[in-house]
DNA sequence: AATTTAATTCGTAATCATTCTTATTTGAGA
DNA sequence: TCTCAAATAAGAATGATTACGAATTAAATT
């Protein structure tokens, strides 16, 4: 499981600066394990830091997003973003429509239509399922 | 292969009007084998009503995504629209990030996947796969 | 510790997609 | 033709995201 100073080690090896704000941010991640969007965190963080701005809050996603330590997701119109689970490879994911908390799911269907892209060059692909999860049911 | 007029017939049923406007969008994409974007319905539909408005456009998309004639999804922060493929059931789709034209891809991973997610209550799903076609590599 | 430099942040304005509001127009049935 | 609900036009409002100049700050260097 990720956590804090290992996510700054990773960005000090990739050239970033640390600053307060990226550890606060680093901080909310690691606490949840869902897809957050960008105002909540936003929020959060003006807790600490009254005068933060969007452009520091997509700055560092996007950036975090780059770098691998964020992974990010399109839901109801707003980009959303978590910390990436390494602990399992490439995987896919359940995220429930009421409380936003997700399941990994390890099956990856590309794996079973190669054969139907012939001549196609895949650079992406999106397999996300929605619904309630038990505890929401 | 879905025509404007049996289009047209499918809302009379329902209790919807039959407008020039409709009939135009629904020409737009009868015509096109793609994921198109409410700007550039707009765009295109500008030239035989130059007062179109957005309201007018969006009120249309998701009417007809609502009786099933179009279908929907999220491309690059803008929602999408393409006539529903018919011929086929249920199926995915190959994104091609050039040109934007699709391709069907008729199997669907939920089947591979259920057992997994007992306890979970399954409202919906998205499997896209993005990349270039044939005529784009 | 002070200096330097480039990265980062702040504060705010701009942009872009989408939604909303109100007045007006139009399609379809009586 | 007349009537009325449905649909549209015009433009304002909203909300997410991006952009930008000025000020601040981390961290490398002296």
């Amino acid at each position: 499981m990720m956590n804090v100073e290992t996510a700054l080690q990773k960005l000090k090896e990739k050239g970033y600066k640390r600053t307060k704000q990226r550890e606060r941010i680093l901080e909310i991640f690691v606490k949840q394990d869902q897809y957050i969007a960008a105002k909540e965190i936003l929020k959060e963080i003006q807790n600490d830091f009254p005068g933060v701005s969007y452009d520091t809050i997509y700055r560092n996603l996007y950036m975090l997003t780059d770098v691998e330590l964020l992974e990010s997701t399109e839901l109801g119109g707003e980009k959303h973003f978590r910390l990436c689970c390494e602990t399992q490879g490439h995987h896919h994911h359940f995220i429930c429509t009421d409380c936003g908390k997700t399941k990994s799911i390890e099956f990856c269907p590309m794996n079973s239509i190669e054969e139907n892209l012939n001549g196609y060059n895949v650079e992406n692909h999106k397999f996300e399922i929605y619904g309630k999860c038990p505890r929401c049911i």
